[in-house]
RNA sequence: GGCGGUGUAGCUCAGUUGGUUAGAGCGUGGGAUUCAUAAGCCUAAGGUCGGUGGUUCAAAUCCACCCGCCGCCA
């Protein structure tokens, strides 16, 4: 029975580009929604970026644009990349949009309609500079606890002490750096506790996976606690019905976008939203990641049951990605945005492997670049890609560009390829997709030893219609691999079609066979992930990341309270220190880098040895400008492999780079090779 | 700090209701091959299942405490 299916996955925030993290969660729900369309199953993904609230609005600012003029140019970016990964939505709209407008409207009036809005004044951070409301992440301060100074306005990070924004000692604000008033405001609440019975039977009914179960358990027994919904303008976002300048909170809208998402492509395609979205026709499901648990488990179904309408079946709860065992981190190059990792690698090799790490919990997955270089070569390349290449251009070179038929071991083969559906059918159902990808790569193995059991290359030329036979079941174990790889390498999937002339494959093709038909020359399906390139994609993330981290916030505005433009790292012992050996080194030699425009190859002599480095000056010094100096380098650093040759050291400079790169020199009379202390 | 999740071979992960000698892939060593993208096949080595204590005839699995990592505290 043909089953039909919303999905959507959580709305990526205008401020920002996609970036690897992201895209776990994305290529989840493409993979799931591709299966579901392998399987003949109607599936709609619907998808929207997140354009309102306070961190949009202080950005177009600082660009000097509007909101609006910024939202635009976001979603186009995040369209763009979203797009460079094979992911398919169905529709990609935009939380700042007319059917959003309505539908959060229609909301907040039903929930008015059952007196699950109360009103009540709270005291507020206010900037006069500004003229606006400080949310408690813009203002800074004190603790008033352990007396750390720049610590956020809900917490200290350097004690772990909890407070609210009036006790900081000495508040400013992180915008304007003035001292914010405090002022009384009245704000508008949902009352969430009205939902508790219906949620919690939503719980039972197996809204979430076991391990958020706990977790809501939790909240519940804490209490739920009104949800202050309103925020006071200046706010980008939809003005509340009859309230004078008083905004809908973003995360009111936010889940809304789903709604509207779905709205705008009925409109567009002829479909009826009411049916498709509350008829109970359709399925619905949200994949969220597990840092907004509260607002899709709690918030979003109330919302939803006070306003008459149905809630999801299902909320698809996944983990953080963490690279190479740690967060995501912008100084060790790890934070690498999708159009960054586009222009090096095929997103086939990050479909593939989320995909062989993705299982139904809430675990973190991590993404290890040297597995992900394993993975990729032995299983995507070695096994599949190998298998087709190893057997299909057999049959075009030398058989005429023909498949036969099958005989009875070639069917045995095939049946065990057949006889996976099932598991692997459930595996993707469930979300389990690194057990589906574990029985596919099994399968990969037996055809391989098929082909190293029949020898086809040495009985071509003695029996070719007996190794037509051979390659014939080969062609079509690829074609069954093919299919149950689909949903994660879609273009993988194209070329193989491609090769048999045939339509695109479905489910359904996992019971028929492929014989006496011709076939196309063979193009290669995967190529080689080189790992230079992944060190190269994880040395240029490090490069655009520093003239962000460089750039304040508000050039105009003059901090009150003395900041660093690169805070202070934590303390460092003496042996800390230590470990890092300085050396006075004298430039030998150095020549600009083709192909480089920031690089200069130096030559240094540090007396006893010489060392080659790559140092990122060359927009600030010429190579005549530099030979014969003494500069300070980091003689023990771990050598790092760049596509123009390895770099074996550091040159120390000061300065946010480009232009402004400040080398550090020695007085006279230091030595080449001394070490520095 | 409170709470939730998690911790299994060098790496990434499976381990069903507690039940023989704890598995897989990658990586590493050895072998036989050479059709294929230095791929494929055969084979070997590798683990006190985070720690301690407990329940049990029997614990990776259940319980308590501790340690590490991830997150939430609206």
């Amino acid at each position: 029975m043909t089953r039909k299916i919303v999905v959507t996955s959580a709305l990526p925030y205008a401020n920002g580009p996609i970036h690897i993290g992201h895209l776990v969660e994305y290529l989840q729900t493409d993979i799931w929604v591709r299966f579901q369309k392998l399987c003949g199953n109607s599936c709609l993904y619907f998808c929207a970026d997140d354009t309102h609230g306070t961190p949009v609005m202080i950005r177009a600012k600082q660009e000097g644009i509007t909101p609006e003029q910024l939202i635009e140019r976001v979603r186009g970016e995040h369209l763009r990349d979203f797009t460079g990964f094979g992911i398919e939505f169905d529709n990609y709209y935009s939380t700042h949009s007319p059917e959003n407008r309505q539908f959060s409207e229609r909301i907040y009036q039903g929930a008015k309609d059952r007196g699950s809005i109360v009103k009540r004044g709270i005291e507020q951070a206010y900037c006069e500079e500004d003229r606006m409301w400080l949310p408690d992440r813009y203002i800074k301060g004190t603790c008033p606890k352990c007396q750390a100074p720049d610590q956020y306005g809900d917490s200290c990070d350097v004690c772990g002490a909890h407070y609210r924004p009036t006790e900081l000692i000495n508040p400013y604000s992180s915008l304007s750096g003035k001292t914010p008033v405090w002022k009384n405001s009245t704000h508008i609440f949902f009352r969430l506790s009205d939902y508790e019975t219906q949620l919690r039977n939503l719980m039972d009914a197996g809204y979430v996976q076991p391990q958020v179960r706990n977790k809501m358990e939790e909240w519940f027994q804490a209490g739920l606690k009104d949800w202050d919904i309103s925020r006071d303008g200046p706010y980008f976002g939809f003005a509340i019905p009859g309230e004078t300048d008083k905004y809908f909170y973003v995360w009111l809208d936010a889940p809304i976008g789903y709604m509207a998402s779905c709205k705008n492509y009925c409109d567009r395609n002829g479909l009826d939203f009411e049916r498709v979205w509350n008829g109970g026709e359709y399925e619905l499901y949200h994949f969220i990641g597990k840092d907004i648990m509260y607002f899709h488990a709690l918030f979003w179904p109330a919302t939803l049951l006070a306003a008459g309408y149905r809630t999801a079946n299902k909320l698809f709860v996944h983990g953080f990605l963490t690279v190479n065992g740690q967060k995501m981190s912008k100084s060790k190059g790890t934070f690498i945005t999708a159009e960054t990792y586009l222009r090096h690698l095929d997103p086939e090799y990050l479909r593939y492997y989320y995909a062989s790490k993705l299982a139904p919990g809430v675990d973190d997955l991590d993404l290890s670049f040297e597995d992900f270089v394993f993975k990729v070569n032995a299983d995507l390349v070695g096994k599949f890609a190998n298998l087709a290449s190893r057997s299909v251009p057999m049959i075009t070179k030398k058989l005429g560009g023909r498949v036969g038929r099958i005989d009875e071991a070639g069917r045995r083969l095939l049946a065990a390829l057949q006889a996976a559906k099932d598991s692997i059918v459930a595996d993707y159902e469930s979300l389990n997709y690194s057990a589906a990808v574990r029985t596919i790569v099994a399968l990969a193995d037996e055809c391989n030893q098929y082909v190293d059991n029949h020898k086809p290359w040495s009985t071509i030329d003695a029996d070719p219609e007996g190794t037509r036979t051979v390659l014939t079941t080969v062609v079509n174990a690829v074609r069954y691999l093919t299919i149950y790889l689909k949903p994660i390498l879609p273009g993988f999937a194209a070329k193989v079609e491609t090769c048999l002339e045939v339509p695109p494959l479905t489910i359904a093709d996992i019971a028929t066979v492929f014989e006496d038909r011709p076939i196309r020359p063979f193009e290669r399906l995967a190529e080689r992930v080189d790992k230079d390139k992944v060190a190269v994609m994880v040395e240029e993330s490090k490069e655009q990341s520093q003239p962000a981290a460089s750039t304040p916030a508000v050039p105009e505005a003059a901090p009150v309270v003395p900041q660093l433009a690169e805070p202070l790292e934590p303390v460092c012992t003496i042996e800390d220190f230590s470990k890092v050996d300085l050396r006075i080194a004298r430039i030998a030699r150095a020549e600009a880098v083709e192909g480089a425009d920031k690089l200069l190859k130096l030559e240094l002599d540090l007396g006893a040895l010489n060392k080659q480095v790559f140092a990122g000056i060359a927009k600030a010094y010429t190579p005549e400008q530099l030979v014969g100096r003494l500069v300070v380098c980091v003689a023990n650093l771990q050598p790092r492999k760049m596509r123009f040759g390895v770099s074996d050291g550091m040159v120390l400079a000061s300065g946010p780079g480009g232009k402004d790169v400040f080398l550090l020199a020695a007085d006279s009379g230091a030595q080449p090779g001394q070490r520095v202390h």
